[in-house]
DNA sequence: CTGTTAGCGCCTTCAA
DNA sequence: TTGAAGGCGCTAACAG
C-alpha cells in the first residue's frame, strides 16, 4: 500500500479562487456567509479543479469520522452447512444497517455516515488488538455478541460508544439490542404443549458461551415449569451446525428407539433441519410421530419437508435498531445503557403438528409474555419497539 | 453526531514514559531503533494510558488511509422475490472480498486494512456526490457494474485506483474483473442444441443496460451461429425478478401455446424459476415438453423441480480477485488496466433434459471456449485465472 | 462578508 | 539512540 500522490487541496482552491481557505470550506459546507457571487466563483474553481476534500484532514479537525464500525466474523468458508449457519445472520444484520443508515441519509445534509467492516479474527489475541485499532477509527462500534470475549467489550465500551447486537440482556456496561429469545421459546413450548399435547420434549441445544442458546434453553424450561405436564427427556448439546442436529438424532433414535419423545426442539433451523433429515431416514414421521421445530426463521425452514415450525428471529430488524441506538449514544455518551429487547414471532408451519399448508405468524409481545424468576432478566428495560415503517415492512 | 472527547495522544504517553513523541512512535511501529529499556518504558505508559492511534491523524500524515470503499445497491426491501435478485450477489461479493483480506492480514504486520461500505444512492444525482466523497475517505474502491452511469466511473478511475466487478470486459479505462458470461451462455446453449437437441429456443432477456445480460445474449447470439440448427423462435425482456420470468411464461403460453419451444433460455435463475413455475401450473412438463435454463446457480436453483440447469456465477471469487486487483493497483497506480475474466461453470441438473440426480458441474475455460467476431471482445487480455486454495474452495 | 491563524494527532527528516 | 520541529489538509474562532 503505497502513498496516495499529491492531490488537490483547498489552498489550490482558494489561490485559484482569489480568496482564503476558510472562505473555500464555508463554500464547501455551503454556509450562509458568503457572498453569492464569491460562492459561484469558488464553485468554478473546485469544479475546474476537481476538489475533494480529504476525509483525514476533516476528521483530524472536527475531531470525528463519520464512520461506524461492523465487527463480523470471518467467514470459515465452510460450504456444506446450509450456506454457514450464522453468517446469514450477520447479512441480515448488515442489511438492517444499511437501512437504517438509508433511512438516515436524507437528513444528514451530506454528512452521510459511512459502514466500516472489520473482521474479527479468529482467535482472541488476534481480535484484541484489532478492535483497539477500530476504536481509533471510527465514531462508535457495533458488534455481534458471541465471538468476543465480554470484558474486553466493556473495556472498549467505556472509551467508545459500542452497542452489542444479540447479547445478554443483563449485559449492563454497554447498550444492547437483542431479539427476546427467551420468550419466543417459551412460547414455542408452550404452544407444543398446550396446542398439541406434546409434553415430553427432547432438547438440542446450542453453544453454552452464546447467550441466544442459553436463553433459548432458559425459554424452554420457564415454558416447562408453568406446564407441569410437560418435561424434558433427554438432550444433546450442539454448535448450530446441520451436523449436530443430525448427531443428536442419531443419538435420539439410538436411546429411546421404541419410545420416541413428542417433540424435538432444536435451539436453531439448522440443527432442527439435521434432525428432520436423520428422523425422516429412519422412517419417524414428522409430525406424526415425533414434532421438531427450530428457531431462526431461515430461508430454507420453509422448503422443507415438513415445512419448518420456527421462531423468526429479525436479524435486520436487530441490525436496524442496534444502529439507530448507536447514533444516539454518539450524540450523547452520557446516555445510561439500556437493553432493547426485540420482539420476536412465533412461526407456525407444520412440522409442529400444525396444520399443513396454513402458516400463521404469531407475534410475540415482550411484555406480554414476561418470564419471570430469573434476576438478571428483571432488570432490564423491555423497550416495546416501534420499528419505522420502512423496517417493519423489511422484516415481514 | 457529536466530536469525541478528549483521548489520550502520543504526547501523553511520551510525557508519562519521559520521551519524545517521536520514540513513543518509533515503538508503536516496532521499529528498531530504541533501546530496550527505554522501548519497555514507552510499552507501560501506552498500557497504563490504554492509548490507541488516531487514524485520522495517522492517515494525514501518512497520506494513506488503509481502507478500501465497496459501493453497494441500496436494498429496495423487495422481500417477495427470493431474497431479493441481486442482493444475494452483492453478498457474495462481499464475502469474497472479506476472504482475500482476511488471506492478507497476516502479511501486513498490523497495518490491516479495513472495508468501507458505500451505499450508492437510487439516482444519478444521489451517487455521484457520494462516490466523490468516498474517494477522500479510502485507498481504493470496488465497485459492481450495473447501477453507476460508466462517465461517472471512468473519472472517478482517474483520480483513484478503481476496479469494476462484472462489467463489460471491454471497459478500458478501469480495471475490470469479471465472469466469462458470455462464454458460460455460449455454451448453455450449445449443451441444449447439441447434446438435448433443442434447437427452437425461447430467450427470457435481462435488462439492457446491464452488461451480465447483454454479454449473455451474445454468448446464446454466438452459440446459435455456430449451431445452424438452433434458432430463437422469441424473447421477452425481463429485469431480472422471478415475475418477469412468469410473464414471460404466460406470453410464451398465449402465443405458442400448441407449439411450444423445445427449450426456455432465462438470462438469470430468477427469471427461470418464474418460467418454471408458470409452466407447471399450466400443466407443461420440463423438461419433457420444454426445457428451462437459467444463469448464476443462486442456492434455490437445486431445489426447485425439477432442479435447474445453470451456470455458476462466481461472485465469491469476483469480490477476491477484484479485491487482489485493487492492492496490486494501490501498490503501483501506473499499471495499465486490464481486464480479468474468470471462468465459469456449467452446472447441467434436470431441467435441461439430463438425467435427474446427476449434478455434472462442468467448468467452461474462458480460452477453450472464446468467443470472435466481436471487437470488443477480443481486445481483452483474458486471463486464466489461478485461484488461490482457499477461495477455490470456498466456491466450490 | 472575508482573511488570519492556531491547532487537530501523528510521522519523519535532520541534528545532536 | 533520541529529540526538535515542520508539515499533512482542514476547520473554527477571532479579527477586520
Amino acid at each position: 500500500v503505497a502513498r496516495r500522490g499529491k492531490v488537490v487541496t483547498l489552498y489550490d482552491v482558494a489561490q485559484l479562487a482569489g480568496v482564503s481557505t476558510a472562505t473555500v470550506s464555508r463554500v464547501v459546507h455551503d454556509q450562509h456567509r458568503v457572498r453569492a457571487i464569491t460562492k459561484a466563483r469558488v464553485r468554478q474553481a473546485i469544479a475546474e479543479l476537481g476538489y475533494v476534500p480529504d476525509a483525514a484532514a476533516q476528521s483530524l479537525s472536527l475531531r470525528r469520522t463519520d464512520m461506524i464500525g461492523l465487527v463480523r466474523p470471518e467467514g470459515h468458508a465452510v460450504h456444506d452447512d446450509i450456506e454457514n449457519s450464522n453468517l446469514l445472520f450477520h447479512d441480515e444484520v448488515l442489511r438492517g444497517v444499511e437501512a437504517h443508515l438509508r433511512d438516515v441519509q436524507p437528513h444528514t445534509r451530506g454528512r452521510d455516515v459511512s459502514l466500516l467492516i472489520t473482521l474479527a479474527g479468529a482467535t482472541h489475541a488476534a481480535v484484541s488488538p484489532r478492535l483497539q485499532a477500530l476504536s481509533g477509527k471510527v465514531d462508535g462500534i457495533l458488534i455481534t455478541q458471541g465471538f468476543v470475549q465480554s470484558p474486553l467489550l466493556e473495556r472498549l465500551a467505556a472509551r467508545i460508544p459500542l452497542v452489542i447486537i444479540g447479547g445478554a440482556p443483563s449485559q449492563r456496561s454497554a447498550d444492547v439490542v437483542t431479539a427476546d429469545n427467551r420468550s419466543g421459546s417459551a412460547a414455542l413450548v408452550t404452544h407444543l404443549i398446550r396446542d398439541h399435547g406434546r409434553c415430553r420434549l427432547f432438547l438440542v441445544d446450542g453453544p453454552p458461551y452464546l447467550t441466544d442458546a442459553s436463553e433459548r434453553r432458559l425459554g424452554l424450561e420457564h415454558a416447562l415449569r408453568a406446564s407441569p405436564s410437560g418435561r424434558l427427556v433427554g438432550s444433546h448439546q450442539g454448535s448450530f451446525y446441520v451436523r449436530d442436529g443430525a448427531a443428536a438424532a442419531e443419538r435420539l433414535l439410538a436411546l429411546y428407539r421404541e419410545d420416541l419423545p413428542d417433540a424435538v426442539v432444536a435451539a436453531n433451523d439448522q440443527m432442527a433441519i439435521g434432525v428432520l433429515r436423520v428422523l425422516v431416514e429412519a422412517g419417524v414421521r414428522v409430525p406424526q410421530d415425533v414434532a421438531v421445530v427450530g428457531f431462526d426463521d431461515v430461508y430454507l425452514a420453509r422448503l422443507c419437508d415438513p415445512p419448518l415450525t420456527t421462531v423468526h428471529h429479525p436479524g435486520r430488524l436487530l441490525g436496524q435498531r442496534a444502529c439507530a441506538r448507536l447514533f444516539d449514544r454518539i450524540a450523547d455518551p452520557s446516555l445510561p445503557h439500556v437493553a432493547e429487547l426485540l420482539p420476536i414471532e412465533l412461526v407456525l408451519r407444520s412440522s409442529c403438528g400444525c396444520p399443513p399448508g396454513a402458516v400463521l405468524r404469531q407475534p410475540v409481545y415482550a411484555p406480554e409474555t414476561a418470564v419471570d424468576g430469573s434476576p438478571s432478566h428483571d432488570e432490564v428495560a423491555r423497550t416495546t419497539t416501534t420499528p419505522t415503517a420502512p423496517s417493519r415492512g423489511a422484516v415481514d
